[in-house]
DNA sequence: ATAAAAGTGGACCAGATGGTCAACTTTGTT
DNA sequence: AACAAAGTTGACCATCTGGTCCACTTTTAT
Protein backbone atom coordinates (compact mmCIF):
# COMPACT_ATOMS: atom_id res chain seq x y z
CA UNK A 1 0.00 0.00 0.00
CA UNK A 2 1.78 3.06 -1.10
CA UNK A 3 1.83 6.05 0.52
CA UNK A 4 1.38 9.67 -0.22
CA UNK A 5 2.86 12.41 1.56
CA UNK A 6 1.49 15.83 1.84
CA UNK A 7 3.75 18.58 0.46
CA UNK A 8 6.64 19.32 2.52
CA UNK A 9 7.77 22.90 2.67
CA UNK A 10 10.66 22.04 0.41
CA UNK A 11 10.89 24.40 -2.80
CA UNK A 12 11.33 22.93 -6.03
CA UNK A 13 11.68 24.82 -9.17
CA UNK A 14 7.44 23.90 -10.03
CA UNK A 15 6.64 24.90 -6.74
CA UNK A 16 8.25 27.94 -6.01
CA UNK A 17 6.82 28.87 -9.47
CA UNK A 18 3.01 28.03 -8.64
CA UNK A 19 3.26 29.55 -5.54
CA UNK A 20 4.08 32.48 -7.22
CA UNK A 21 1.43 32.22 -9.55
CA UNK A 22 -1.04 31.79 -7.25
CA UNK A 23 -0.07 34.26 -5.02
CA UNK A 24 -0.22 37.17 -7.54
CA UNK A 25 -3.46 35.86 -8.76
CA UNK A 26 -4.95 36.10 -4.86
CA UNK A 27 -3.10 39.20 -3.94
CA UNK A 28 -5.61 40.83 -7.18
CA UNK A 29 -8.85 38.61 -6.33
CA UNK A 30 -8.55 39.43 -2.39
CA UNK A 31 -7.87 43.36 -3.38
CA UNK A 32 -10.98 43.48 -5.72
CA UNK A 33 -13.26 41.21 -3.96
CA UNK A 34 -11.95 40.88 -0.29
CA UNK A 35 -11.24 37.30 1.51
CA UNK A 36 -14.81 36.27 1.80
CA UNK A 37 -15.77 37.60 -1.68
CA UNK A 38 -12.84 35.47 -3.39
CA UNK A 39 -13.49 31.46 -3.84
CA UNK A 40 -10.64 29.26 -4.16
CA UNK A 41 -12.03 28.17 -7.25
CA UNK A 42 -11.67 31.81 -8.60
CA UNK A 43 -7.99 31.99 -7.53
CA UNK A 44 -7.24 28.82 -9.27
CA UNK A 45 -8.91 29.79 -12.19
CA UNK A 46 -7.26 33.14 -12.53
CA UNK A 47 -3.84 31.05 -11.93
CA UNK A 48 -4.86 28.35 -14.43
CA UNK A 49 -4.58 25.24 -12.70
CA UNK A 50 -7.45 23.33 -10.84
CA UNK A 51 -8.87 24.47 -7.48
CA UNK A 52 -7.54 21.28 -5.86
CA UNK A 53 -3.70 22.51 -6.97
CA UNK A 54 -3.98 25.61 -5.53
CA UNK A 55 -5.07 23.62 -1.53
CA UNK A 56 -2.27 21.59 -2.56
CA UNK A 57 0.07 24.23 -2.38
CA UNK A 58 -1.78 26.40 0.14
CA UNK A 59 -3.06 23.95 3.27
CA UNK A 60 -6.42 26.16 3.30
CA UNK A 61 -7.95 29.14 1.63
CA UNK A 62 -6.74 31.38 4.92
CA UNK A 63 -3.56 29.77 4.98
CA UNK A 64 -3.12 31.46 1.59
CA UNK A 65 -4.60 34.60 2.43
CA UNK A 66 -1.77 35.03 5.40
CA UNK A 67 0.54 34.03 2.81
CA UNK A 68 -0.48 36.87 0.57
CA UNK A 69 -0.09 39.39 3.42
CA UNK A 70 2.93 38.15 4.73
CA UNK A 71 4.47 38.50 0.95
CA UNK A 72 3.08 42.35 1.03
CA UNK A 73 4.31 42.87 3.79
CA UNK A 74 7.96 41.86 3.66
CA UNK A 75 8.60 44.08 0.77
CA UNK A 76 7.55 47.16 2.44
CA UNK A 77 10.72 48.44 4.10
CA UNK A 78 11.71 51.79 3.21
CA UNK A 79 14.98 53.58 3.54
CA UNK A 80 13.45 55.39 6.55
CA UNK A 81 14.07 52.17 8.45
CA UNK A 82 17.46 53.28 9.02
CA UNK A 83 17.56 57.10 9.29
CA UNK A 84 19.44 58.69 12.01
CA UNK A 85 19.25 61.74 13.73
CA UNK A 86 22.03 63.19 11.64
CA UNK A 87 20.22 62.51 8.71
CA UNK A 88 18.35 65.89 6.89
CA UNK A 89 14.88 65.35 8.08
CA UNK A 90 13.57 66.85 4.29
CA UNK A 91 15.40 64.56 2.05
CA UNK A 92 14.48 61.73 4.80
CA UNK A 93 10.71 62.77 4.56
CA UNK A 94 10.94 63.74 1.14
CA UNK A 95 11.99 59.95 -0.12
CA UNK A 96 9.89 58.26 2.37
CA UNK A 97 6.93 60.13 0.27
CA UNK A 98 8.41 59.48 -2.61
CA UNK A 99 8.81 55.24 -2.15
CA UNK A 100 5.64 55.32 -0.35
CA UNK A 101 3.79 57.11 -3.68
CA UNK A 102 5.87 54.51 -6.11
CA UNK A 103 4.33 51.42 -4.17
CA UNK A 104 0.86 52.78 -4.23
CA UNK A 105 1.41 53.34 -8.34
CA UNK A 106 3.46 50.37 -8.95
CA UNK A 107 1.36 47.40 -6.44
CA UNK A 108 -1.99 49.02 -5.81
CA UNK A 109 -3.30 45.49 -5.26
CA UNK A 110 -0.72 44.91 -2.04
CA UNK A 111 -1.86 48.32 -0.52
CA UNK A 112 -5.59 47.48 -1.20
CA UNK A 113 -5.53 43.96 0.51
CA UNK A 114 -3.53 45.61 3.78
CA UNK A 115 -5.94 48.60 3.73
CA UNK A 116 -8.99 45.72 4.11
CA UNK A 117 -7.35 43.95 6.26
CA UNK A 118 -7.15 46.45 8.71
CA UNK A 119 -10.40 47.81 7.54
CA UNK A 120 -11.80 44.83 8.88
CA UNK A 121 -9.64 44.62 12.09
CA UNK A 122 -6.49 43.54 11.27
CA UNK A 123 -7.04 40.06 13.07
CA UNK A 124 -4.78 37.92 10.23
CA UNK A 125 -2.02 39.96 11.57
CA UNK A 126 0.68 37.89 13.09
CA UNK A 127 1.93 39.41 16.58
CA UNK A 128 5.22 39.34 15.16
CA UNK A 129 4.56 41.88 13.03
CA UNK A 130 2.38 44.00 15.11
CA UNK A 131 4.88 43.93 17.39
CA UNK A 132 7.58 44.95 14.75
CA UNK A 133 5.51 47.98 13.51
CA UNK A 134 4.89 49.11 16.60
CA UNK A 135 8.75 49.36 17.10
CA UNK A 136 9.25 50.40 13.48
CA UNK A 137 6.88 53.39 14.52
CA UNK A 138 8.34 54.06 18.03
CA UNK A 139 11.70 54.33 15.91
CA UNK A 140 10.92 56.93 13.90
CA UNK A 141 9.14 58.50 16.36
CA UNK A 142 12.16 59.30 18.58
CA UNK A 143 14.20 60.27 15.31
CA UNK A 144 11.76 62.57 14.32
CA UNK A 145 11.71 64.14 18.08
CA UNK A 146 15.18 64.41 18.13
CA UNK A 147 14.89 66.27 14.98
CA UNK A 148 12.39 68.89 16.40
CA UNK A 149 14.89 69.24 19.31
CA UNK A 150 17.73 69.87 16.94
CA UNK A 151 15.48 72.93 16.00
CA UNK A 152 15.94 70.89 11.91
CA UNK A 153 11.79 71.17 11.76
CA UNK A 154 8.72 72.21 13.55
CA UNK A 155 6.90 70.69 16.74
CA UNK A 156 4.71 69.09 15.08
CA UNK A 157 3.20 65.82 16.56
CA UNK A 158 5.75 62.58 15.02
CA UNK A 159 2.65 60.14 15.27
CA UNK A 160 0.15 62.02 13.38
CA UNK A 161 2.49 63.25 11.32
CA UNK A 162 3.52 59.38 10.33
CA UNK A 163 -0.12 59.10 10.09
CA UNK A 164 -1.06 61.46 7.30
CA UNK A 165 2.01 60.70 5.63
CA UNK A 166 0.62 57.08 5.32
CA UNK A 167 -3.13 58.56 4.76
CA UNK A 168 -2.12 60.22 1.84
CA UNK A 169 0.22 58.11 -0.54
CA UNK A 170 -2.14 54.90 0.00
CA UNK A 171 -5.13 57.19 -0.83
CA UNK A 172 -3.84 57.23 -4.16
CA UNK A 173 -3.65 53.49 -3.98
CA UNK A 174 -6.74 52.71 -2.12
CA UNK A 175 -9.33 54.88 -3.37
CA UNK A 176 -8.08 54.98 -6.89
CA UNK A 177 -11.78 54.15 -7.88
CA UNK A 178 -12.88 57.54 -6.56
CA UNK A 179 -10.14 59.23 -8.17
CA UNK A 180 -10.52 58.00 -11.56
CA UNK A 181 -14.25 58.63 -11.24
CA UNK A 182 -13.21 62.54 -10.53
CA UNK A 183 -11.03 62.83 -12.97
CA UNK A 184 -12.60 60.62 -15.95
CA UNK A 185 -9.52 58.72 -16.56
CA UNK A 186 -6.75 56.38 -14.59
CA UNK A 187 -4.44 58.81 -13.09
CA UNK A 188 -0.84 58.14 -15.32
CA UNK A 189 2.56 58.45 -14.24
CA UNK A 190 2.43 62.45 -14.89
CA UNK A 191 -0.50 62.43 -12.63
CA UNK A 192 1.47 60.43 -9.93
CA UNK A 193 4.63 63.19 -10.15
CA UNK A 194 2.15 65.77 -9.50
CA UNK A 195 0.32 64.33 -6.99
CA UNK A 196 3.93 63.68 -5.02
CA UNK A 197 5.58 66.80 -5.48
CA UNK A 198 1.87 68.76 -4.39
CA UNK A 199 2.22 65.90 -0.71
CA UNK A 200 5.63 66.64 -0.78
CA UNK A 201 5.26 70.24 -0.50
CA UNK A 202 2.35 70.23 1.74
CA UNK A 203 4.12 67.45 4.54
CA UNK A 204 7.29 69.25 4.44
CA UNK A 205 5.73 73.09 4.69
CA UNK A 206 3.82 71.23 7.54
CA UNK A 207 6.72 70.37 9.38
CA UNK A 208 8.66 73.81 8.37
CA UNK A 209 11.13 72.31 5.92
CA UNK A 210 11.89 73.60 2.43
CA UNK A 211 11.08 71.19 0.08
CA UNK A 212 14.27 69.69 -1.91
CA UNK A 213 14.76 70.22 -5.34
CA UNK A 214 12.82 67.85 -7.32
CA UNK A 215 15.14 65.26 -8.57
CA UNK A 216 13.63 64.11 -12.40
CA UNK A 217 12.52 60.80 -11.06
CA UNK A 218 14.73 57.97 -12.23
CA UNK A 219 12.29 55.22 -12.02
CA UNK A 220 12.35 52.68 -14.43
CA UNK A 221 8.95 53.37 -16.53
CA UNK B 1 -58.46 32.65 -2.48
CA UNK B 2 -56.79 35.56 -0.86
CA UNK B 3 -54.56 37.55 -2.63
CA UNK B 4 -50.59 38.96 -0.29
CA UNK B 5 -49.34 42.15 -1.48
CA UNK B 6 -45.09 42.36 -1.47
CA UNK B 7 -44.97 45.18 1.23
CA UNK B 8 -45.38 48.84 -0.85
CA UNK B 9 -43.17 51.74 -0.23
CA UNK B 10 -45.84 53.50 2.07
CA UNK B 11 -43.92 53.53 5.25
CA UNK B 12 -45.57 52.70 7.98
CA UNK B 13 -44.45 53.69 12.07
CA UNK B 14 -43.62 49.96 12.43
CA UNK B 15 -41.66 49.52 9.14
CA UNK B 16 -39.63 52.83 9.56
CA UNK B 17 -38.79 51.59 13.21
CA UNK B 18 -37.69 48.26 11.65
CA UNK B 19 -35.57 49.76 8.30
CA UNK B 20 -33.83 51.93 10.91
CA UNK B 21 -32.85 48.99 13.08
CA UNK B 22 -31.94 46.62 10.48
CA UNK B 23 -30.01 49.57 8.43
CA UNK B 24 -28.26 49.92 11.83
CA UNK B 25 -27.18 46.36 12.55
CA UNK B 26 -26.47 46.09 8.64
CA UNK B 27 -23.41 48.89 8.58
CA UNK B 28 -22.03 48.09 11.32
CA UNK B 29 -21.86 44.44 10.51
CA UNK B 30 -20.94 45.55 7.06
CA UNK B 31 -17.92 47.47 7.90
CA UNK B 32 -16.22 44.51 9.92
CA UNK B 33 -16.81 42.26 7.30
CA UNK B 34 -17.83 43.73 4.10
CA UNK B 35 -20.39 42.59 1.24
CA UNK B 36 -19.69 39.19 1.21
CA UNK B 37 -18.48 38.37 4.55
CA UNK B 38 -22.14 39.26 6.16
CA UNK B 39 -24.89 37.06 5.79
CA UNK B 40 -28.82 38.35 6.11
CA UNK B 41 -28.91 35.55 9.10
CA UNK B 42 -26.42 37.62 10.85
CA UNK B 43 -27.74 40.78 10.15
CA UNK B 44 -31.20 39.51 11.34
CA UNK B 45 -30.03 37.99 14.67
CA UNK B 46 -27.83 41.18 15.31
CA UNK B 47 -31.60 43.03 14.61
CA UNK B 48 -33.23 40.82 16.83
CA UNK B 49 -35.45 39.55 14.06
CA UNK B 50 -35.51 36.52 12.10
CA UNK B 51 -34.05 36.51 8.84
CA UNK B 52 -37.57 36.44 6.56
CA UNK B 53 -38.44 39.62 8.40
CA UNK B 54 -34.91 41.08 6.87
CA UNK B 55 -36.10 40.29 3.55
CA UNK B 56 -39.63 41.53 4.00
CA UNK B 57 -38.24 45.06 4.61
CA UNK B 58 -35.54 44.58 1.80
CA UNK B 59 -36.27 42.45 -0.88
CA UNK B 60 -32.42 41.42 -1.47
CA UNK B 61 -29.06 41.44 0.22
CA UNK B 62 -27.71 44.05 -1.85
CA UNK B 63 -30.86 45.64 -1.82
CA UNK B 64 -30.36 46.18 1.81
CA UNK B 65 -26.39 47.06 0.33
CA UNK B 66 -27.57 49.54 -1.54
CA UNK B 67 -29.39 51.38 1.67
CA UNK B 68 -27.00 51.08 3.61
CA UNK B 69 -25.16 52.86 1.44
CA UNK B 70 -27.38 55.54 0.32
CA UNK B 71 -28.23 56.45 3.78
CA UNK B 72 -24.60 56.95 4.45
CA UNK B 73 -23.82 59.30 1.50
CA UNK B 74 -27.00 61.29 2.48
CA UNK B 75 -25.92 62.54 5.37
CA UNK B 76 -22.14 63.43 4.63
CA UNK B 77 -23.30 67.42 3.91
CA UNK B 78 -20.65 69.72 4.93
CA UNK B 79 -20.55 74.07 5.19
CA UNK B 80 -18.10 73.37 2.69
CA UNK B 81 -21.11 72.59 0.30
CA UNK B 82 -22.21 76.25 0.42
CA UNK B 83 -18.71 77.94 0.58
CA UNK B 84 -17.76 81.16 -1.64
CA UNK B 85 -15.00 82.90 -3.09
CA UNK B 86 -15.70 85.42 -0.59
CA UNK B 87 -15.50 83.26 2.39
CA UNK B 88 -12.19 82.76 4.25
CA UNK B 89 -10.48 79.80 3.62
CA UNK B 90 -8.51 79.14 6.69
CA UNK B 91 -11.88 78.96 8.42
CA UNK B 92 -13.55 77.29 5.76
CA UNK B 93 -11.25 74.54 5.39
CA UNK B 94 -10.31 74.58 9.33
CA UNK B 95 -14.09 73.77 9.53
CA UNK B 96 -13.99 70.99 6.82
CA UNK B 97 -11.25 69.09 8.78
CA UNK B 98 -13.01 69.44 11.72
CA UNK B 99 -16.54 68.07 10.73
CA UNK B 100 -14.72 65.37 8.95
CA UNK B 101 -12.95 64.48 11.72
CA UNK B 102 -15.94 64.57 13.75
CA UNK B 103 -17.56 62.02 11.42
CA UNK B 104 -14.32 59.49 11.62
CA UNK B 105 -15.20 60.11 15.64
CA UNK B 106 -18.59 59.74 15.63
CA UNK B 107 -19.77 57.13 12.41
CA UNK B 108 -16.72 55.12 11.95
CA UNK B 109 -18.59 52.19 10.51
CA UNK B 110 -19.89 54.68 8.00
CA UNK B 111 -16.58 55.45 6.67
CA UNK B 112 -15.15 51.81 6.90
CA UNK B 113 -18.28 50.95 4.44
CA UNK B 114 -17.90 53.65 2.04
CA UNK B 115 -13.83 52.90 2.24
CA UNK B 116 -14.42 49.55 1.33
CA UNK B 117 -16.76 50.33 -1.48
CA UNK B 118 -14.47 52.23 -3.08
CA UNK B 119 -11.69 49.34 -2.50
CA UNK B 120 -13.47 47.23 -3.95
CA UNK B 121 -14.34 49.33 -7.14
CA UNK B 122 -17.53 51.28 -6.42
CA UNK B 123 -19.86 49.34 -8.63
CA UNK B 124 -22.47 49.45 -6.44
CA UNK B 125 -22.01 53.74 -6.33
CA UNK B 126 -25.43 55.05 -8.16
CA UNK B 127 -24.37 57.04 -11.41
CA UNK B 128 -26.55 59.82 -9.89
CA UNK B 129 -24.20 59.99 -6.52
CA UNK B 130 -20.97 59.88 -8.61
CA UNK B 131 -22.11 62.46 -11.16
CA UNK B 132 -23.25 64.97 -7.97
CA UNK B 133 -19.83 63.75 -6.46
CA UNK B 134 -17.65 65.00 -9.39
CA UNK B 135 -20.03 68.16 -9.28
CA UNK B 136 -19.08 68.77 -6.20
CA UNK B 137 -15.28 68.57 -6.68
CA UNK B 138 -15.67 70.63 -9.31
CA UNK B 139 -17.51 73.31 -7.33
CA UNK B 140 -14.90 72.99 -4.40
CA UNK B 141 -11.53 72.91 -7.02
CA UNK B 142 -13.28 76.50 -8.81
CA UNK B 143 -13.70 78.03 -5.05
CA UNK B 144 -9.87 77.14 -4.24
CA UNK B 145 -9.06 78.20 -7.45
CA UNK B 146 -10.14 81.62 -6.92
CA UNK B 147 -8.94 81.86 -3.69
CA UNK B 148 -5.64 81.44 -4.98
CA UNK B 149 -6.10 83.91 -7.29
CA UNK B 150 -7.20 86.75 -5.37
CA UNK B 151 -4.00 85.65 -3.68
CA UNK B 152 -5.45 84.49 -0.49
CA UNK B 153 -3.86 80.82 0.15
CA UNK B 154 -1.11 79.69 -2.09
CA UNK B 155 -1.35 77.88 -5.76
CA UNK B 156 -1.64 74.18 -4.56
CA UNK B 157 -3.41 71.71 -6.66
CA UNK B 158 -6.94 71.94 -5.34
CA UNK B 159 -7.86 68.61 -6.40
CA UNK B 160 -4.85 67.04 -5.02
CA UNK B 161 -5.29 69.15 -1.34
CA UNK B 162 -9.05 67.93 -0.96
CA UNK B 163 -7.51 64.31 -1.72
CA UNK B 164 -5.27 65.18 1.17
CA UNK B 165 -8.02 66.28 2.94
CA UNK B 166 -10.05 63.21 2.52
CA UNK B 167 -7.34 60.74 3.00
CA UNK B 168 -6.36 61.92 6.49
CA UNK B 169 -9.22 62.51 7.99
CA UNK B 170 -10.66 59.10 7.14
CA UNK B 171 -7.64 57.51 7.80
CA UNK B 172 -8.70 57.92 12.09
CA UNK B 173 -12.12 56.03 10.98
CA UNK B 174 -10.92 53.87 8.86
CA UNK B 175 -7.49 52.58 10.18
CA UNK B 176 -8.63 52.79 13.71
CA UNK B 177 -7.25 49.57 14.51
CA UNK B 178 -3.57 50.01 13.06
CA UNK B 179 -3.75 53.15 15.30
CA UNK B 180 -5.17 51.37 18.24
CA UNK B 181 -1.80 48.48 17.92
CA UNK B 182 0.48 51.53 17.99
CA UNK B 183 -1.08 53.61 20.79
CA UNK B 184 -2.18 50.59 22.92
CA UNK B 185 -5.57 51.81 22.85
CA UNK B 186 -8.13 53.30 21.28
CA UNK B 187 -8.50 57.16 20.30
CA UNK B 188 -10.25 59.13 22.90
CA UNK B 189 -11.49 62.00 22.46
CA UNK B 190 -8.55 64.24 23.20
CA UNK B 191 -6.30 61.84 21.04
CA UNK B 192 -8.86 63.02 18.23
CA UNK B 193 -8.73 66.82 19.27
CA UNK B 194 -5.06 66.55 19.19
CA UNK B 195 -5.03 64.78 15.54
CA UNK B 196 -7.60 67.91 14.80
CA UNK B 197 -5.71 69.93 15.23
CA UNK B 198 -2.07 68.91 13.94
CA UNK B 199 -4.36 68.01 10.65
CA UNK B 200 -5.25 71.54 10.49
CA UNK B 201 -1.82 73.35 11.06
CA UNK B 202 -0.36 70.74 8.39
CA UNK B 203 -3.24 71.24 5.61
CA UNK B 204 -3.62 75.47 6.27
CA UNK B 205 0.53 75.39 6.47
CA UNK B 206 0.69 73.88 2.98
CA UNK B 207 -1.65 76.34 1.95
CA UNK B 208 0.02 79.49 3.28
CA UNK B 209 -2.49 80.11 5.61
CA UNK B 210 -2.96 80.49 9.22
CA UNK B 211 -4.72 78.21 11.64
CA UNK B 212 -7.74 79.69 13.19
CA UNK B 213 -7.36 80.33 17.23
CA UNK B 214 -8.65 76.59 18.33
CA UNK B 215 -12.35 77.28 19.40
CA UNK B 216 -13.34 75.55 22.22
CA UNK B 217 -14.50 72.27 20.61
CA UNK B 218 -18.77 72.79 21.81
CA UNK B 219 -19.11 69.54 19.75
CA UNK B 220 -21.75 67.06 22.30
CA UNK B 221 -19.55 64.85 23.53
C1' DA C 1 15.92 1.86 -15.32
C1' DT C 2 13.23 2.35 -11.44
C1' DA C 3 11.03 3.75 -7.54
C1' DA C 4 9.77 7.38 -4.53
C1' DA C 5 8.39 12.00 -4.30
C1' DA C 6 6.08 15.85 -6.30
C1' DG C 7 2.42 17.48 -8.84
C1' DT C 8 -2.23 17.14 -11.26
C1' DG C 9 -7.12 16.66 -11.49
C1' DG C 10 -11.94 14.93 -11.38
C1' DA C 11 -15.49 13.28 -8.24
C1' DC C 12 -17.45 14.15 -4.19
C1' DC C 13 -19.27 16.06 0.46
C1' DA C 14 -21.06 18.59 4.46
C1' DG C 15 -22.24 23.05 5.62
C1' DA C 16 -23.59 27.70 4.74
C1' DT C 17 -25.90 31.07 1.89
C1' DG C 18 -29.55 33.99 -0.36
C1' DG C 19 -33.94 33.63 -1.30
C1' DT C 20 -39.03 31.64 -1.63
C1' DC C 21 -43.43 30.02 0.13
C1' DA C 22 -47.39 29.67 2.55
C1' DA C 23 -49.49 29.99 6.89
C1' DC C 24 -49.95 32.70 10.71
C1' DT C 25 -50.71 37.10 13.88
C1' DT C 26 -51.08 42.02 14.47
C1' DT C 27 -52.51 46.58 13.07
C1' DG C 28 -55.35 50.00 11.03
C1' DT C 29 -59.60 51.59 8.79
C1' DT C 30 -64.39 51.81 8.16
C1' DA D 1 -67.19 44.02 14.46
C1' DA D 2 -64.98 42.85 10.36
C1' DC D 3 -61.88 42.77 6.86
C1' DA D 4 -57.77 43.84 4.36
C1' DA D 5 -53.19 45.29 4.69
C1' DA D 6 -48.97 44.95 7.10
C1' DG D 7 -45.94 42.29 9.54
C1' DT D 8 -44.00 37.77 11.37
C1' DT D 9 -42.31 33.18 11.07
C1' DG D 10 -40.53 28.38 10.31
C1' DA D 11 -39.92 25.11 6.68
C1' DC D 12 -37.81 24.54 2.60
C1' DC D 13 -34.60 24.77 -1.65
C1' DA D 14 -31.03 25.37 -5.24
C1' DT D 15 -26.53 26.89 -5.35
C1' DC D 16 -22.04 27.76 -3.94
C1' DT D 17 -18.37 27.18 -0.70
C1' DG D 18 -13.95 25.20 1.35
C1' DG D 19 -12.05 21.10 1.70
C1' DT D 20 -11.14 15.79 1.11
C1' DC D 21 -10.13 11.55 -1.45
C1' DC D 22 -7.93 8.91 -4.46
C1' DA D 23 -6.22 7.71 -8.86
C1' DC D 24 -3.30 9.38 -12.16
C1' DT D 25 1.05 11.56 -14.49
C1' DT D 26 5.49 13.89 -14.25
C1' DT D 27 9.82 14.87 -12.14
C1' DT D 28 13.88 13.78 -9.53
C1' DA D 29 17.41 11.04 -7.37
C1' DT D 30 20.05 6.89 -7.40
Amino acid sequence: MPHYNAPKNITTKISDKNRGIILAAAEKLFAENGFKGTSVRQIAESAGMPKTNVLYYFKTKQGLYHAVLSQILSVWNSRFDKATPEDDPALTLADYIREKMHISRKNPSASKVFAMEILNGGNNLSDTFLDEHRNWVNGRKAIIQQWIDQRKMKAVNPEYLLYHIWACTQHYADFSAQITNIKGSKMNKHDFDLATSELIHLILNGCGLVPPLTKSDHSNE
